[in-house]
DNA sequence: CCGACACTTCGCCATGGACCGAAGCACCGG
DNA sequence: CCGGTGCTTCGGTCCATGGCGAAGTGTCGG
């Protein structure tokens, strides 16, 4: 019935990712967008032959998503569990790979994407402000939003209603350049998508497309600055 | 002067995961004790020579340490980051994979050990309460523990003072049963070790080798029960 | 309806690495 | 000093998997 010389899960899972190639898609796919196969293979440095083989078995271990748009197939990250996992592998490999330079790490460590929300200094420490205000309150499958925090996070634009809407309304994921939760799940994914959309965050260029923070790089722009202070008392200068 | 074909730092943590045998060894030390090259072989299923060259690869690949004790080697896992990232893959492992039966999976869900500190439902709990009650606070890079919450935590067996000594007073690590943080770093390990030494806790025996949850399961006793109602308003039966 | 394009499938080759047995080393006990 | 034990190193085999080009399938544009 069943194999007995067949990997555990732990080891699958972990092979899926243990190739340069699928390692450097899953990493530009970290940055939350869906692309193509084409794209990707290029990413990746192989054939498009390849390329193919290589999504199928992504595709084929859950690790991604495919929706097929007329001839492109755009593959995305199949979920928050997955990225939360290369998240947490590539702060590992960050830390403990004999020192390899990140080249704009210093951006990164301040704002970036993971997935679809936001990670870094900004994404802790906005965690930590609504937390420590009451703004919010952790409860088992999702969050509770006391009526300030309602309107303070209205105020900048988030829509919490369909933030409440997704499968699972917000949950947490550990970030490894602070090591500390930072907010994720339906509402973490509305707030990075309404301040990017408000000009209040700026993706940055790709550079250096093997490298996880590639494509998931932020700035934060002198009008998200001021509206997080006005707005959240959050001034991330200090 | 570096090679363009060596894979990126992630493919690299992952390979070394990603291989049966190593992914054997490493599900048997998240279990927190260190254990001789002997017992990994025998854990892992291959002959000496074999589990060798695996060791040799993960302390290279820094996932390891060894600890020379006569002609035993005994080995164990680095550190926090190292077992949270099995850990958290680990998790995506039981979400993903085709529903592998877990037999002890509910068991496992209520309290286990993360590499040396408390998890599942209990560690996600506890770490609930400590912070609800305002006794423990996350600060960058530890926390800080009210007066109130160091007398509680004293009044259980716990050796606070240790505890900050510790290189890392504490951290936070995702449970992924729970999908909330549990606490870690070295009042996690305090605390684990205090209630384990009181008998609040038990070890259950190894059962399924190959099993993620291997070596790792808990169980609370009747004083334990007791304990943590009585001196942290901590019911669990609840 | 036909060529261009995006992607997959197929056939093939090359290589990395997992595995074992045997031999070599280090350590312990007598 | 010598045999037993734990572990590593060496040499050799074998297989899984990544790689590509070429051919096949489906979709869009004219």
């Amino acid at each position: 019935m069943t194999d007995p010389t067949a990997p555990g899960p732990l080891a699958a899972i972990a092979a899926l990712i243990a190739d340069p190639a699928r390692a450097r898609m899953l990493a530009a796919l970290m940055g939350g967008e869906a692309l193509t196969a084409g794209e990707l293979a290029r990413i990746a440095g192989v054939a498009a032959a390849t390329a193919s083989g290589h999504l199928a078995r992504l595709t084929e271990g859950r690790l991604l998503l495919v929706h097929v748009q007329g001839r492109h197939r755009y593959h995305r990250l199949a979920s928050e569990e997955v990225a939360a996992a290369i998240e947490t592998l590539g702060g590992l490999a960050a830390r403990i790979a004999p020192v390899r330079h990140w080249k704009h790490g210093e951006d990164a460590r301040q704002a970036r994407l993971c997935w679809n929300h936001l990670a870094g200094r900004l994404g802790v420490r906005l965690h930590a402000r609504l937390t420590g205000e009451g703004w919010l309150t952790p409860v088992p499958g999702g969050w509770d939003a006391s009526r300030d925090g309602r309107a303070r996070l209205a105020a900048t634009g988030v829509d919490l209603a369909r933030a409440e809407t997704a499968p699972r309304f917000a949950c947490d994921c550990m970030d490894w350049s602070e090591r500390r939760p930072h907010l994720a799940g339906g509402l973490g994914r509305e707030i990075a998508s309404a301040w990017i959309a408000r000009g209040w965050l700026r993706r940055l260029p790709a550079s250096g497309e093997d490298d996880i923070l590639a494509r998931r790089r932020l700035a934060l722009t002198p009008e998200g600055a001021r509206g997080l202070k006005d707005g959240l008392g959050l001034d991330l200068a200090a």
